[in-house]
DNA sequence: ACCTGAACACCGTTCAAGT
DNA sequence: ACCTGAACACCGTTCAAGT
């Protein structure tokens, strides 16, 4: 909002101005022109100390994946890799809240940025001292995809949730496909009827989050327990 | 590539010249210009047939939907929820073997389009026919998430696969990288190995997706029964 | 070394004009 | 009704010039 007095730039003042400034406007409002406005500087200045947009762009990625790793050293990892791994997950869940350009932006780069490998590397560590073969392990990997990053999945969204309030369906929408969509429409008077508890709301996605979670690592924990 | 000799413009070829272009030279190159002038027209003509931009996203979207809907038609549906939800997840995976560019496209999209509603309400039925409650059934939505639509997950890829073969770090990255990242190294070396097998290769990422696949339906099931 | 301003090749889109 | 061309307000980026 207010241009940045400071008169010396740097990468780190670059990056941190984008991400304030995806966070407030959007991606799509992270513009050389604009981010350099909002800096106070020209927006040429920039290209001295990030190459290119698309430079710019996987900086932004680093450091969402570096407030991931400070998440989760911040809530202090639990014993045992089950627990290790849930923990994990829902820290980078808690800044993909804070970042809601992330998901979409990480899936859409090329490439993912060294020091996301770091991530893994622990992810796959907590996995092996666990018991899992590298096979396994692997697959594990695979299988927690995006939830290891916390993407939040709005994919699909037909239940009015407190996340997104703007863009589901209206109930006016809903009644006007009640007869194309008859399940759709009954489960999601159904869910919103059960939803009288006050404390869901944006806990809902939590809890959506949570359950999809636990039947990730119990199937992991099972196929472990097979090959060992 | 060849700009189309019909002189009759129409929203299905504009969206068709869209999806071709994408497949061709990515999803960047899909200009209001340069898709005009592939379909050997000018660029205001495509407002005639399509009022923004953002609504020739959004129809790409639907254009991928309605894809799925066909193959899934093609592959004619199995007996039992689970197969059929399986068989559907994997007809979605070809099509988004077809079109690399549509997951991070519809995950960047504010919306899904009305169409994709018809695809979650099949799923749904799916579900629901197989003794689903609707509570169950809608964390089953939220559970398959994107492997509902055959996202390829490929924000993980530490091991090199035939399909991105540019994109993965290579050997000697790898080794650049090995004491900071022991494991992964290790465990890209092993797999590598076990590689040997000529099946594998694309074959490889397939069966992650099919790992996890099963491990949620599996998941699925067992939840279900519990609460029958 | 860092920052600037003008310039270039692109965007999406409005509008008045053509048929 | 559909298509066009010029124009406008934006992009990312090059380059020569300033300090």
């Amino acid at each position: 909002m207010t241009p940045a007095p400071h008169r010396r730039l740097s990468r780190e003042r670059v990056l941190a101005g984008a991400v304030r400034l995806a966070d407030t406007h959007g991606l799509p409002a992270v513009t050389m022109r604009r981010l350099a406005a909002d800096l106070g500087v020209e927006a040429m200045s920039l290209y001295h100390h990030v190459p290119s947009k698309d430079a710019l762009l996987d900086g932004l990625v680093e450091a969402v994946v570096g407030e991931v790793q400070a998440e989760v050293a911040a809530s202090g990892e639990p014993e045992g890799w089950r627990a290790r791994l849930r923990d994990r997950c829902l820290s980078a869940r808690r800044v993909m809240l804070r970042h809601p350009w992330a998901p979409a932006l990480i899936s859409s780069r090329p490439s993912v940025p060294p020091t996301a490998y770091l991530h893994y590397e622990a992810i796959l560590t907590t996995l092996v001292d666990g018991g899992f073969s590298y096979h396994l392990a692997h697959r594990a990997l695979h299988a927690l995809g995006s939830m290891a990053l916390g993407f939040v999945q709005e994919v699909f969204s037909p239940v009015p949730s407190a996340d997104a309030p703007g863009t589901d369906p209206g109930a006016a929408d809903l009644a006007r496909m009640a007869d194309a969509l008859p399940h759709l429409v009954a489960m999601a008077e159904s869910e919103a009827h059960d939803a009288g508890d006050p404390v869901l709301g944006w806990c809902d996605s939590q809890a959506e989050f949570e359950f999809t979670l636990d039947l990730l690592l119990d199937g992991l924990d099972r196929a472990r327990v097979l090959t060992t």
